[in-house]
DNA sequence: AAACCGGGGCC
DNA sequence: GGCCCAGGTTT
């Protein structure tokens, strides 16, 4: 099979290719605009977007002179806008550091900005006939079904299987040609959903086809799709006469909730007791050895995000004496009756409802 | 609502 | 060098 397979899909790309502006050409430029172009975009779409940039921007010197206004209104609609942003970086750095010419080493090309193994191996192979195989979503697809091969793609050690499968099935046939064939393959006749097996070229050596299961290729591991994170929030109030302050923290680190304003709290992979929080080192580090009260604990319902569910117990502490705040830590001492003018998440605004201090 | 899918970026 | 995430659009 393994013999076959080459010449069978080159036969088939041949016969059946799209014509395609970035076929008729070696130019890295244009293949490299294209594949930009096309990440995450069907040809259908990203077509009429690649005639008008290759049109406007016909060599890289001119688009990286390009002004950005422009080129985000060329990209509008296509989506994944940083992909624009990166396309006027690397235009910029292959003019000033690699003299307006694409480098030929996949590596080399990979430190370009928005090119990743991917792309490094499309303009590689397709440019300058570098024998590296390309593996895209399709390439997964085809050779999964074919050889019914269940490593989940999404895996590392599974990638690293299927390139290596791809570039022994390659040797003995151009690089461009055989990377084409097989990403086009997968485009056109061995697709995701309802693929026409009866008539595939691979019919009698398919694995998949012959127990009529593409369905169950490729694999997939699931990958934890929303992750669960356990907040213990110290609510920490000092009284001076009548009047109430509270501790609360901006939020700066690269996370959920960025410059908004919550609690100083401490996170968990597991649930744990609420109390067992305040022998955390953030507890510690914040108070110090200062006497405390605990005055309630809460839980709040599962707060839902996109990728995450956050499950948020809340340590009502008084003190009697001030904490000396790190400033460095975005800590801040705010009165009661200003509490509602900072920003807060929602999870923060409804327990500070619930506690009747907002 | 979930799938898609390469790159980025964090460890 | 490995793992996970966020990004918009389509199904």
């Amino acid at each position: 099979m393994s013999v076959n397979f080459g010449s069978k899909l080159v036969g088939w790309y041949e016969q059946n290719k799209r014509h395609l502006p970035w076929r008729n050409t070696i130019n890295p430029y244009k293949i490299w605009l294209s594949e930009i172009i096309l990440q995450q975009t069907r040809i259908d779409q990203g077509l009429k977007y690649y005639l008008a940039f290759e049109e406007r921007f016909p060599t890289v010197f001119s688009l990286a002179e390009a002004s950005p206004k422009e080129v985000f209104k060329m990209w509008q609609g296509l989506g994944y806008y940083n992909r624009a942003e990166n396309l006027m970086i690397a235009a910029k750095t292959i003019v000033e550091k690699y003299d307006g010419r694409f480098p030929e080493d996949p590596a080399e090309l990979m430190n370009i900005k928005g090119i990743g193994s991917y792309t490094s191996a499309a303009i590689a192979s397709l440019a300058f006939n570098v024998p590296i195989p390309v593996v895209d979503g399709n390439v997964f697809r085809v050779l999964s079904r074919i050889f019914g091969i269940s490593t989940p793609i999404n895996t590392t050690y599974g990638k690293k299987e299927f390139e290596i499968l791809s570039g022994k099935l390659m040797s003995n046939y151009p690089p461009s040609v055989f990377n084409q064939a097989i990403m086009e393959f997968g485009a056109l006749y061995c697709k995701p959903a309802n693929p026409d097996c009866q008539h595939c070229i691979f019919i009698d050596e398919c694995h998949a086809g012959k127990l009529n299961s593409v369905g169950d290729f490729p694999v997939k591991k699931p990958k934890a799709k929303v992750r669960n994170r356990h907040f213990y929030y110290f609510l920490i109030e000092t009284k001076i006469g009548g009047l109430s302050q509270f501790i609360l923290k901006r939020r700066q680190e690269k996370d959920i909730w960025k410059n908004l304003y919550d609690m100083p709290m401490s996170e968990y992979e597991k649930a744990i007791d609420p109390v067992a929080s305040l022998e955390s080192d953030n507890f510690k580090s914040l108070l110090g050895g200062l006497e405390y009260q605990i005055n309630s604990i809460n839980s709040s319902p599962t707060h839902l995000l996109t990728h995450q569910r956050i499950h948020a117990h809340f340590i009502h502490i008084i003190v009697d004496n001030l904490p000396i705040l790190q400033t460095e830590k975005y800590l801040l001492l705010v009165d009661q009756s200003q509490l509602i003018n900072y920003p807060v998440p929602r999870l923060i605004e409804r327990y500070l409802q619930d506690q009747k201090l907002i």
